[in-house]
DNA sequence: TTGTGTTTTATTGCCTCC
DNA sequence: GGAGGCAATAAAACACAA
């Protein structure tokens, strides 16, 4: 009796320090985990087991994760505040305004008007209808901190705090994305000491971002062209017209005057012009980058789906709604594109066209997913792990994570390209990783044994896989949708920000002229 | 190579809501 | 009371400078 107790006892010590040992996810995990939260900060049970499945991570990896990403967010919100209270009266105003946010910068549950703002901007943008409270707040959410923090690595240049810097030679994510544009539409590594050079070094979490939003957010400024008033109300938002002396200066520069977007009117305004030849934005966007195509098309994926509900409000009662509606018929990995099929693609010999695989360096990774496990068919990521060409890809090629010399040049695109093809990083996350892989350029070396954690609980396995079965007959929904019908850019040197689809451009035309009107 | 700092992950306890 | 979430904490993994 004792002795089974005591045995059961060191098994559950070995089994809790076979557990507790921690883990880092793979490229794909945070890169699905990213998007989804990007949609979804709340995922619902079926939602967290969906993906846990999906990416072999446990329900309680997922929820844990979740938990930790909402915190990161609310510390990042938090510090940014206090460090940029200057920036704009927004931010502070609306906390102590009465709309509640929750200690993780999200919103609870119950009031429908504390909606993320992230996530209505994401609706928004994805073409959702939002009542006019909801606008209301949306636009004073956007002044959120994070919002502008999380812009501040892509579209700050019009910041009051913006560096000159980034003003001259423009957004410094768009710089690398203009400037690892080649010919052939591959692009190149830019090398991160340019980017440090000029001040800008985003770490950790910042780099995800970039990687992950930043692309996003060129791609509505490409999408919007000119009319994008970078410091001003989210796009296509008309604000109440401020009283007669607001302001102290004379808004002779234009550009802080709002500017609706969107408007074909105003397209040839000569009042907007002015604005219009604001520099380098148009500059770095008439250069096209296949890098966007994704974030391109993930915009108007998630614009396809215009039945989104409001994932907050009534959580729980709208559980199987809010699932069907928003994770099955839309895109609920809307970087799949970018990320999962770094994975799938990379196996292939056409990782070139996937320049979003530039910056991301990987790890044989996919070990955890082995094929053995995984289904055959193309889960919503797309990766297909029966294929034999990608079983490469998602082994563990003996446990090896590759390096690169450290001081391997990172201009050689074919280098990069192989890093892309055939990258296998450290299980770092994907921040770490890109900046390793931009570091280290495309050649990788062995480095460590990848720790191989295998503790997804069978049980849970197969319970999620079975409600996955049942409740999600359409998991490859993502692999069929959004390579089928988002167009890729196939002409990486002429393909404007214009090319992006006519919905998205059409749907917002159409929003902020009514709106007008 | 090593030390230090940062980031990420896992665990645990408490709180709130249903 | 259970479930979900947040916060605190520890520890591992990693980056980076010396």
């Amino acid at each position: 009796m004792e002795d089974s107790a005591e045995v059961q006892t060191e098994e559950n010590k070995v089994f809790l320090d076979v557990n507790k040992k921690r883990t880092v996810k793979t490229p794909a995990q945070v890169m699905a985990l990213e998007n989804f939260y990007k949609e979804h900060r709340f995922p619902s049970d079926e939602m967290k087991a969906q993906l846990a499945a999906q990416i072999r991570l446990t329900e309680k990896q997922i929820s844990s994760w979740f938990c930790h990403r909402r915190l990161k967010d609310k510390r990042r919100d938090e510090s940014y505040a206090n460090g940029r209270q200057d920036h704009s009266s927004g931010v502070i105003q609306d906390r102590g305004s009465g709309l509640r946010q929750d200690s993780c910068g999200s919103i609870k549950q119950g009031d429908y008007r504390n909606v993320d703002p992230r996530e209505v901007e994401s609706r928004r943008i994805y073409g959702h209808d939002f009542p006019a409270a909801d606008l209301t707040y949306e636009r004073r959410s956007h002044q959120n901190p994070y919002n502008a923090h999380m812009e501040d690595t892509s579209s700050e240049n019009s910041s009051s705090l913006h560096d000159q810097r980034f003003s001259e030679s423009g957004d410094p994510y768009d710089m690398q994305i203009s400037a690892n544009l080649t010919q052939n539409g591959a692009i190149t590594q830019i090398k991160p000491r340019i980017a440090k050079s000029m001040g800008y070094k985003p770490s950790g979490y910042l780099k995800v971002k970039g990687e992950l939003e930043n692309p996003a957010i060129t791609a509505v400024k490409r999408q919007l062209g000119r009319h994008y008033q970078e410091d001003g109300p989210l796009l296509g938002i008309e604000f109440d017209p401020l009283p007669p002396g607001a302001f102290e200066f004379h808004s002779s520069n234009p550009v802080n005057e709002p500017i609706y977007v969107g408007d074909p009117r105003q397209d040839h305004s000569p009042d907007i012009s002015g604005v219009l030849k604001q520099p380098n934005l148009n500059i770095i966007n008439e250069v096209h980058n296949p890098k966007l195509s994704s974030q391109d098309s993930y915009v108007e994926d998630a614009k396809l789906n215009t039945e989104h509900g409001s994932e907050r409000q009534d959580r729980k009662s709208h559980h199987q709604l809010k699932y069907k509606s928003s994770f099955l018929c839309s895109n609920p990995f809307p970087g799949q594109n970018s990320s999962i099929n770094i994975y799938e693609s990379s196996a292939g010999k056409t990782a070139v066209s996937d320049c979003k695989r530039s910056r991301m360096s990987y790890k044989p990774a996919v070990e955890r997913m082995g094929s053995d496990s995984f289904s055959n068919q193309p889960g919503p990521y797309g990766w297909k792990i029966a294929n034999e060409q990608e079983k490469p890809w998602l082994h563990d090629d003996d446990n090896h994570t590759y390096k690169a010399p450290k001081n391997e040049n990172l201009s050689k695109t074919s280098n990069l390209i192989h890093g892309c093809s055939e990258s296998q990083g450290t299980e770092r996350g994907p921040s770490a990783r890109m900046a390793k892989l931009e570091k280290l350029g495309g050649e990788w070396k062995p480095k460590r044994g990848y720790p191989v954690r295998e503790n997804i609980d069978p049980t849970n396995e197969l319970k999620v896989a079975k409600r996955v079965k049942v409740e999600f007959p359409q998991q490859n929904f993502v692999a069929n949708a959004s390579h089928s019908r988002l167009p890729l850019l196939t002409n990486p040197t002429k393909g404007s920000s214009m090319d992006v689809p006519s919905s998205f451009s059409e749907d917002e035309t159409a929003e902020t002229s009514s709106s007008l009107d």
